[in-house]
DNA sequence: CAGTTGACACCGT
DNA sequence: AACGGTGCCAACT
């Protein structure tokens, strides 16, 4: 797996995220070691579509709560379906309760 | 090998 | 408080 390197690690975290919860950008860079490297992270996640597996991108927005990333899916509120789907309210590209449904990788691995 | 990019984040005005 | 510009790190061309 170190042959993707960072990307991998991005990929493992998007995978780990609970179903119905959501992460930041910062969240995930800060996870792998690399903070700061959030422009790093949607690379990743844009690559992640190359990947064979699938990848829960649409748990991964910004620091705002905004599907940032929804213009890359391949339908237009494919993201927010999705999250919707799992529980999630999205209004105007934005997650409601953001915080609420905020989860950070660090804390998983307490 | 060097320059540019990228689904962000933070600081300054 | 809202908006704009700059900085980060790693990969891609």
């Amino acid at each position: 797996m170190k042959n993707d390197g960072f990307f991998t690690k991005v990929y493992e975290v998007t995978l780990l995220i609970p179903t119905g919860r959501v992460t930041t950008y910062g969240a995930i860079a800060s996870y792998i070691g690399s903070p700061g490297a959030a422009r790093m992270v949607g690379w990743a996640l844009n690559n992640c579509q190359n990947q064979d597996e699938f990848i829960p991108a649409h748990r991964v927005v910004n620091r705002i709560g905004m599907l940032s990333g929804k213009q890359h899916f391949q339908g237009r509120n494919v993201m927010q379906q999705l999250l919707e789907s799992e529980g999630i309210s999205i209004v105007d590209n934005q997650v409601q309760n953001f915080e609420k449904h905020f989860w950070n990788p660090n804390q998983d691995l307490v």
